[in-house]
RNA sequence: GCCCCGUUCGUCUAGUCAGGCCUAGGACACAUGGUUUUCAUCCAUGCGACAGGGGUUCGAAUCCCCUACGGGGUGCCA
């Protein structure tokens, strides 16, 4: 194992962002692929907004990813507590050598921490007010993206809240020392904040670990400006479990926002990630997401996908349609989704794709209706096929496709003068599976039935 | 306002560090055609970008400067 410690430290305030995530990824690839270890530290200070349920469906969505902690909640470790509001022995003892060394003072009850340089004052726009600056001297933040960049900060800044809660800040610093944490590697929109960090390292004498800032995830410009946010469409984890999306695709998606291999593979199981992964190939421009090159994605895991566990991963969504059940025969079940696993691109619109086979009471498509039954003549086609198809004991589908070859050649017509309308009969619609293996898995009886009821329905 | 980061097809990106191999490659999307006598699969083809301007150079997507645009920070949020 190698010296690198990395961390993760969300805050549990709810569902969470695919943003969120990919920092929580990038910070495991690079840990897995170092063989360092990788800490889950929760930033629970904020008490109103933080609750036992988020912090678990936190720690369930990352295992969902397959992304795993050394150091952390459930998993222990040597530099615990790994929860903020927890580490409050720690945050005092940290600011007393501050204090110390004379870098605080108390300002409207909160600690401030004090830059060392010139003062002065000047109006801020930004601030409408006059406010007190600093001419600190810049610091350099070394990003292992970004390169050198450096970056004076100008005023003094909250260490500890007028409440007594230690500030973002602060903590962050605090607990990366305490916890020998070698890479920083987190969003764009800490960089400008890293200043105050280093400020922070300098003044505890400790040496700042090596940071790696990632480029944001943009929001779709249809929908506004900036950078996603929870409310925008595809931004929660939560949305693809509850569209049953498959995890690895989830990751291998995630992972390409903002990275890219060197070889230009795009479909990499999490292994393959990392083995690749190097953050000398991150973006530095911001990425905007999109769904249907997800989607593509999805569609290729679920064709590798085993039948038996294509159809592990099957039943939730065919379950919440109602069509299958405990009780559902795993073979025929097997057998149904063999014939879609080539066809549908996700398990979402799997139900309406495959609902005739566990259902009589499925949707009639009314283009196919006009362009099958209510032709001239498609009752006297089901007419025709019926009674050979009853005939055949052993349903086959080389049996089934005699049985209509040997009525074409009987009527001197082809085959495909009967398909659209069974088709129809037996699914309501025009489009679907290969035709002769989907009759073979319907089964014989099913098939007469249907063709008998849809001869009736339109006998008028 | 000030500070920091960025800018290659509609989108994700390769190429930029070490300038010529780039008439800029791939993937998704889209369009067209084909296969599947169904289709949402599959195959083929097409469409499509170096933000703009100036420099340096025999030569620039690649190096430098300016402008424009985008993003972030500037919170007693994280």
């Amino acid at each position: 194992m190698s010296n690198v410690r990395v961390r993760f430290e969300p805050s549990p305030t709810g569902s969470v962002h695919i943003g969120t995530a990919r920092t929580a990824l990038f910070n495991w690839l690079y840990a897995r692929k170092q063989g360092g270890t990788f800490i889950l530290r929760i930033a629970d200070t904020d008490k109103e907004r933080n609750t036992p349920e988020a912090l678990d469906e936190l720690l369930r969505v990352l295992r969902w990813l397959g992304i795993d902690w050394d150091e952390g909640p459930e998993a222990g470790g040597d530099y615990g507590p790994y929860y903020q509001s927890q580490r409050n022995e720690i945050y005092k003892e940290y600011l007393q050598k501050l204090t110390d060394a004379g870098r605080t003072y108390e300002k409207d009850g909160a600690v401030f921490f004090k830059l060392e340089g010139e003062r002065y004052t000047e109006y801020e726009e930004y601030a409408k007010a006059e406010v007190e600056k600093v001419r600190a001297a810049p610091v350099v933040i070394k990003d292992l993206i970004r390169g050198e960049v450096a970056r004076s900060e100008e005023k003094d800044f909250v260490l500890v809240r007028s409440n007594g809660d230690p500030g973002f800040h602060f903590c962050n610093v605090v607990d990366d020392i305490a916890m020998g944490v070698t890479h920083v590697l987190r969003g764009e929109d800490h960089l400008s904040n890293t200043s105050k960090h280093i400020e922070l390292y300098n003044a505890f004498g400790a040496t700042p670990p090596v940071f790696a800032h990632m480029p944001m995830l943009l929001k779709d410009p249809k929908l506004g400006k900036g950078k996603m946010s929870k409310r925008d469409k595809g931004a929660l984890i939560e949305e693809y479990q509850e569209r049953n999306f498959l995890p690895q695709a989830v990751v291998n998606f995630i992972a390409l926002l903002g990275w890219a291999p060197k070889d230009g593979q795009e479909v990499l199981s999490i292994e393959e990630l990392t083995d690749r992964f190097d953050l000398k190939d991150v973006q530095k421009s911001g990425a905007r997401f999109d769904e249907k090159k997800m989607s593509h994605l999805n569609f290729e895991y679920m064709k590798l996908m085993s039948l038996e566990s294509y159809a592990v991963a099957a039943r939730p969504a065919l379950e919440k349609a109602g069509l299958v059940n405990a009780e559902t025969d795993e073979t025929y079940l097997q057998s149904v989704l063999s014939l879609c696993q080539e066809k549908i691109d996700s398990f979402e619109n799997l139900p309406s794709f495959s609902a005739y086979f566990f259902s009589d009471a499925f949707a009639i498509n009314e283009k196919a209706e006009k362009k099958t039954a209510k032709k001239e003549g498609a009752i006297e086609r089901i007419q025709e096929i019926t009674p050979r198809l009853d005939s055949i004991e052993d349903w086959t589908e080389a049996n089934i496709e005699a049985a209509f070859n040997t009525l074409a050649e009987e009527k001197d017509l082809k085959p495909f003068a009967w398909y659209p309308i069974v088709r129809f009969a037996l699914s309501g619609t025009n489009s679907g599976p290969d035709f002769l293996p989907m009759l073979e898995v319907i089964g014989k009886q099913t098939t007469i039935d249907r063709l008998n009821k849809t001869a009736e329905k339109y006998a008028s």
